[in-house]
RNA sequence: UGGCUCGUAGCUCAGUUGGUUAGAGCGCUACCUUGACAUGGUAGAGGUCGCCGGUUCGAAUCCAGUCGAGCCAACCA
């Protein structure tokens, strides 16, 4: 094999003084995100045959504030992303906006004081500016100005309008830190691509059987007045009472149950007791007689029933919670849904068949005082009246109770019997849990919370909301001849017409003339879960049933990068609705990242006002300081927001930079590398990228990171650097002197590529500016080359590293003695006695030279001492030159 | 109540399958302007690895327990 080509290429034309002085981030990341934008750097090649390497970008909540954790997980994604392009991977990496769906609408609705209502009439060209731009948010308050009401059109007219500004501010933050998207690919999950494919995954789950429309019980979200699903719920702990209620038993005698919710007292509809609790054991196929309304109820007998709990004896109403759901079911209880959708209690008359009363007229009489009413009026005013009475047996006992919300909504969730489309995922559990098992979890631990939730899910998902700003369900409804709705037989679009919108568009065989009339039809005015979008993220990239080449190329998706609280909804629908249509998983990898917290780690939190902006630490310290904190954590850990890391990454960069022009500014013509320091050193780095190589590997970039920093502080600029500069630079002339520094000038060269490639994941900046002063010899972007490999250094003779080893060895011991001696690191050294093993002294022999000149050191002199560990130098006495200074 | 994660220097964190004297950076202290970098360099102080047992020649690392922090879920009458 032959060592002695130098392929190096002479750093020609390179004047050092054209070169900027120092670094300045905010003028090279403009250059170069022109630069990359323009040459398309990041682009996908469709019909290039290299391997994809496939990434589930997280489309942003666009409706959501910016913070440090949106740059942390993206990053991370991001350092990945690089890493496989410069493995030579055709990288597929797309940006999507997830626009639609409650949050959006929310936002909406407070940015222009509107609200949406399906009666007022379209009002075109309508524009309204932000309300918040000519009052006050306080203003708002005390005026008491009522929200404008917008036709469903208008809403979404404006919802459309402000997500592209919104959009607008996270594009400026992905380019400023540096995501290396491809941005040709960018998608909203509004977008007619994106709701083509969300109705063609509802026709295909139709078709299958897995998606079903059900008159249930379901979660219902009283402000927004829309069903969710269980995977939105959160618990909060929040003040409460039990009251203690008497009820008759019919025939004699009475008893007391306890409840937190004395409101729902009209719709209570049974009442049970554990079979062996001797208190009520009597009672068990009696009828109770209700207070205050006088409602005959069956008494019956569950196992599930707590005697600990309360009184040991509860009622059960439609609904005041999931169990009282199961108790109806298996009970067959009556329904009475006292509560309206708008979260108020509905009209009742008592005396009826549904609501049979003992005194109808007073059971009434007690009822219009809470008719109409919130459901938090109406539990205040219901004590009252059972305190009135004496039913109430003793004052409320004031508890701390959870209470599941809607996430983010303000009241708690009820539950009422409404008409929506689910999709049935509780009786393929196991099926689910299996499938995400075979997709590879980084850190691996965060499967087990995947699982953890898929085990206890106890609901079907359900995927219809009551809004407007969303996908349409695909469907219509024929009317019959006297106008009524046929929700039995929904009437499906052919593939072919996808997207629809069924409020604007006709189904085959009728006229619009025909919506809304006897023997006509009505579109379904439900919109998805914004979840039934984006669990498709990889099929929208890939097209899926639209481009069935590219989904072939790109499906499974090779890497979902996301935070761990929506495991429960976005990697858990993904892996369901993958495993629905195709049987297959949706990606090889997922990747999962940690939470910022603040400094007091906490969560940050809006409400908290704990929140961190991200953009005014990218103008501080940079977008490659900013990459470095967030490329240093490991997955899956939540991480301390720390701009002292940043700090630290900054001086990454501007050592990379100095190095880089100090290295670059040698113009001599490189050489065959000869010097066993020079090849030592080789031999080391090579070592470090087969780690680096590895590190990356198995997912652990920030080992990467670490270690090589490490080394290029420790073996390059403190040491190498140091070692080769007295051979590198100044008058050479003889024949020798002109080889040995044209060998360290390869070897520096060498190195100082390897590290620019080596950070160029996590440092895009910074490495592709120094990159572009040397080694831009092809035309490439240094994001376009391969990532160092050790093969690399198979052009040079293999090094032995105990002399490097040596050589630092003996360097930090000689300026330790001068650090000792209060001296000037550049002092002369006249004669220095070194005593160290014989063998240690053996390797440093070919350095000798080297740290000579790097130490200044004129003559050294040895005591070989065998006792002594290897790699240990001493310095026993050492006699100093003159002062240059003086 | 169950599941998961974490507990290492003042701070932020490494520590790979158990193996010499437990590491880095920041911060702190002292010194040095040395040919790119003072946005630098050289050195120093600082830890009984949460606690208690066990396995082992040997434990920060493995096992059982315990305390503390956090997350997820169950219960929520």
């Amino acid at each position: 094999m032959s060592h002695s080509t130098n392929t190096f290429q002479k750093v020609q034309g390179l004047d050092l003084n054209a070169l900027p002085k120092s670094l300045e981030f905010a003028q090279v990341e403009s250059k170069l995100q022109g630069k990359w934008t323009e040459e398309k750097t990041y682009q996908y090649q469709e019909h290039d045959t290299r391997p994809v390497f496939a990434v589930d970008t997280p489309p942003p909540t666009v409706s959501g504030s910016l913070h440090v954790g949106h740059i942390f997980s993206y990053t991370q994604a991001d350092i990945l992303a690089r890493y496989q392009r410069m493995k030579g991977k055709n990288v597929f990496y797309p940006m999507g906006w997830d626009d639609n769906g409650l949050p959006t609408e929310r936002r909406v609705q407070n940015f222009f004081h509107i609200r949406c209502d399906a009666s007022v009439p379209y009002e075109a060209g309508l524009d309204l500016p932000p309300i918040l731009s000519t009052m006050t948010e306080k203003e708002l308050e005390a005026k008491k100005i009522p929200q404008r009401s917008l036709s469903r059109k208008n809403f979404i007219e404006h919802c459309h309008k402000l997500t592209v500004e919104d959009e607008k501010l996270f594009k400026k933050l992905w380019s400023d830190i540096g995501l290396s998207v491809d941005w040709s690919l960018e998608y909203a999950t509004i977008d007619e691509n994106s709701r083509k494919i969300a109705q063609l995954s509802f026709l295909d789950l139709f078709a299958k059987r897995e998606m079903v429309q059900v008159e249930a019980p379901t979660l219902w979200d009283t402000d927004f007045q829309t069903a969710g699903a269980q995977a939105e719920l959160e618990d909060r702990e929040i003040p409460g009472a039990f009251h203690d209620i008497e009820f008759q038993v019919e025939g004699g005698g009475t008893f007391t149950i306890a409840t937190t919710r004395p409101e729902l007292l009209p719709a209570c509809v049974g009442i049970t007791t554990h079979p062996d609790d001797a208190r009520y054991k009597s009672l068990i196929g009696k009828f109770a007689v209700s207070p205050l309304f006088g409602v005959r109820i069956p008494i019956f007998a569950s196992e599930v029933v707590n005697p600990e709990k309360g009184t040991g004896i509860l009622m059960v109403c439609t609904f005041g919670d999931q169990t009282d759901v199961q108790w109806w079911r298996e009970q067959k209880l009556n329904l009475r849904q006292i509560i309206g959708r708008d979260g108020r209690l509905q009209p009742i008359t008592f005396g009826s068949e549904l609501y049979p009363s003992s005194d109808a007229a007073l059971a009434n009489e007690h009822y219009q005082k809470v008719q109409g009413k919130t459901v938090k009026q109406a539990q205040k005013l219901m004590v009252e009246l059972l305190q009135a009475s004496g039913a109430m047996k003793n004052p409320p006992k004031p508890i701390s109770h959870a209470v599941k919300y809607y996430e983010k909504g303000d009241r708690p969730v009820e539950i009422m019997t409404t008409r929506q489309w689910f999709v049935k995922l509780v009786d393929k559990k196991e099926k689910i849990i299996e499938y995400g098992s075979q997709v590879k979890w980084h850190p691996e631990f965060m499967y087990s919370r995947f699982k953890n939730w898929t085990e206890n899910l106890s609901i079907d998902w359900c995927v219809s909301r009551q809004r407007f700003f969303g996908v349409s369900i695909p469907v219509w409804y024929a009317l019959d001849a006297n106008g009524a709705v046929d929700f039995s037989k929904p009437m499906l679009p052919s593939k072919e017409q996808l997207p629809v919108d069924p409020m604007s568009d006709c189904p085959k065989g009728f006229t619009e003339s025909q919506r809304g009339q006897a023997n006509g039809f009505i579109g379904e005015a439900d919109v998805f879960d914004t979840w039934f979008t984006s669990s498709l993220t990889p099929q929208l990239g890939s097209q899926w049933e639209l481009n069935p080449e590219r989904h072939r190329k790109i499906f499974p998706m090779d890497i979902r990068p996301q935070s761990h609280e929506i495991i429960r909804t976005w990697a858990f629908y993904t892996i369901a609705k993958a495993m629905l249509h195709e049987e297959k998983i949706p990606w090889k990898h997922i990747m999962i990242s940690g939470w910022v917290l603040d400094p007091d780690r906490k969560k940050m939190s809006k409400s908290k006002g704990n929140v961190v902006t991200p953009s005014q630490f990218i103008e501080e310290f940079g977008a490659d300081a900013v990459r470095y904190w967030a490329g240093l954590a490991r997955y899956g850990v939540d991480t301390a927001f720390d701009p002292g890391i940043m700090k630290i990454g900054r001086r990454l960069a501007m050592k990379l930079f100095n190095a880089g022009k100090f290295v670059l500014s040698n113009s001599a013509e490189a050489g065959e590398v000869t010097e066993p320091l020079d090849l030592a050193f080789l031999e080391k780095l090579k070592a470090q990228v087969g780690e680096a190589v590895k590190s990356f590997e198995s997912y652990e970039p920030a080992q990467a990171l670490m270690e090589m920093e490490k080394f290029f502080w420790s073996h390059f600029t403190d040491s190498y650097l140091e070692l080769v500069k007295s051979r590198t630079w100044g008058e050479k002339t003889t024949a020798d002197e002109l080889r040995v520094k044209a060998s360290a000038v390869h070897a520096l060269r060498f190195g100082l590529k390897t590290f620019l490639k080596a950070f160029a994941p996590f440092l895009p900046y910074t490495t592709e500016e120094v990159w572009s002063y040397a080694f831009q010899t092809e035309g490439k972007s240094i994001h376009q080359c391969l990532y160092p490999n050790v093969a690399e250094f198979e052009v040079f003779k293999p090094g032995d590293a105990l002399v490097f080893d040596a050589a630092i060895a003996t360097l930090s011991a000689i300026n330790q003695q001068k650090t000792l001696s209060k001296v000037s690191i550049a002092r002369p050294v006249t004669l220095i006695r070194l005593k160290a093993n014989p063998k240690s002294i053996e390797s440093l022999m070919p350095a000798l030279k080297d740290v000579q000149g790097a130490t200044k050191t004129e003559k050294v002199e040895w005591e070989p001492l065998g006792s002594m560990a290897l790699n240990e130098f001493s310095v026993v006495a050492i006699e100093y030159g003159p002062d240059q200074k003086a």
